[in-house]
DNA sequence: AATGAATGAGTCTTCATTCAT
DNA sequence: CATGAATGAAGACTCATTCAT
């Protein structure tokens, strides 16, 4: 029962503030898209909004984390698997309405208690690239590049997802692996 | 005295919301900001904070646009306008405290009237791009070549400058070029 | 129009604060009291809750120094002057329906910013004891004795009224007198 | 167990509510300054906090009888006993912080069920003011004095108290006896 | 033309209490 | 017997906006 209010609400914090930011979503907007009474967020979040939304942060991470994972596990080369990545992600970015950014920036930049909220930001968003870079370096890549290109793909996915937002198109997201590599 | 005001209101928005967005800025905090009256506001903006909002946003379009256009003016070739352009940027980046992100999306993503302000922040993406593609063409790209290189620019930008941001560290913006040209 | 917006603000706080405290109170009750919007209460008071007190103590500490000043002015003693303010404020007790407490201490301790209140809460005692101590001096009193009288008047008074409000019996206050000075 | 933990909590509550007053403290606060569970306050005062008010209030009420025999009970003269209780209470102030009022007014004036509290409040001060009369008959004060004289104590300590507090100094406490006798 | 007073819906948060275990 | 999860009314306060001057 708990885990499951506490995960729904971290859930639901997560899916609205990707597409309105930290303050463009209000708690009543979230308890009522949770389908859950007001005073049950102070029960699993004491702290309220900010925990609430450093909760729903490490949710997006540990999806996108997955993710990740999924494109690269049985990809047969760096570059296939960031073709993959770019697609996977367009599909969830056209899922989830085309109105979307990047769950982790848009609850942890603009937030309250701002340094705590951005170094979690950078803790991510250097998890992920050591995450590609691992993948990058499994597959044939050498410790050198490994890095390099791992920051290429983070950099332009995040920087595309944000066009693809603009334009309204998905395709701008499958695209980049053409944009990164076909050159 | 009335433009000024004008001027000075929506350059004061542009400044805040770039911190912490639409939403996560006041009326209040921005007319205290600008030391102006409390009244003003509507008096310059009869639709009021959205009316605002578009004008900030422009604002930082023609300030974008000029920075864009002084990095490849006088370059040497297209890489170096784009070193050029990346250098100015995490300059500025870092004049700005560090803490700031993209003012358009900043600004125009997340805000009311949705579509209206997703259109706007469209244009301005095509706008910089077309502006970069033309500099490409002019120092020697081909037809085929100049809108690419120009979205992988402004792709990487982006996504740069939120690594930027998440790190506070403006150097990330500067090995944007490294990254794209030196491989 | 804005004055008395402002003053029957305090005058209403004032009123239900001696009654039930500072955190007894409201806003909403204080609002819906005096009969005004919602939002007019931070346009007059911008600190909110808390400016608002100081203000209606300083309401109820202008309406005591007139009291006192009323008592003693013609009085042709000392003693018959103490008597006077006594029954004049067993009459105030018994007007304001015998639960109210002394204004400025129910307002200023127990509230928030401890040390601001405190301080102006002993400021106002001590603002009623010098102005009895004067009366005390005009009516014949040596300078030595004055100040000591004064803050005799003052604990009876401060005391008496406790138990009056206990009792709900204004004579316990009309009583004070012949306690102080029938032996 | 029991007992221990239900006076655990009256005894944290009277602590508590003798500074901010009946509505000033929250019942969380006062579970968790006494480090127990927060379901288990339902358990031991059914009635929740207006139920654990009044045990606390008993309790306060308990010690003050308490001390008011412990300074009579070997005093030479009453004069002499009521110097001792002033100068006993004057510690107690300063150890407590010199930031409490009278407990039994501080939980008792202001809360709910108002008829009910009242009624208690006159009990225990009336219960004061008899043992103290008791004590002054002991002491050699006739009968007609005894009970006047028990009021003046009661009321010049309830104002006195006040002051001291609002001036933080215990002196303002002993030199109540000054006050009252020395004249 | 320009402003500050006024407004009430909205914000996040804490409250005392009940309930299921 | 004891507890922590759950609840919704109420708390203080801020919001963007309108209005009268």
């Amino acid at each position: 029962m708990e885990q499951n209010s506490r995960d729904k609400l971290a859930w639901t914090a997560a899916r609205l503030f990707q597409r309105r930011g930290y303050h463009g979503v209000g708690l009543s907007e979230i308890l009522s898209a949770a389908k859950l009474p007001k005073g049950s967020l102070y029960h699993h979040f004491p702290k309220g909004k900010s925990d609430l939304a450093l909760e729903a942060a490490a949710f997006a991470h540990r999806e996108m984390t997955r993710i990740i994972d999924d494109a690269f596990q049985n990809a047969e080369s760096f570059e296939a698997g960031a073709k993959t990545l770019f697609f996977k992600l367009a599909k969830l970015f056209e899922m989830m309405g085309k109105d979307t950014g990047c769950p982790i920036s848009l609850i942890l930049f603009n937030g309250p208690e701002e340094d705590i909220f951005r170094k979690r930001c950078a803790e991510f968003f250097t998890s992920w690239m050591h995450q590609i870079a691992s993948h990058a370096k499994r597959l044939g890549k050498s410790s050198e590049d490994a890095p390099i290109l791992a920051q290429k793909i983070f950099v332009t996915l995040q920087g595309g997802w944000t066009l693809a937002r603009a334009n309204q198109d998905g395709n701008v997201i499958r695209g980049l692996s053409t944009l990164l590599f076909k050159e």
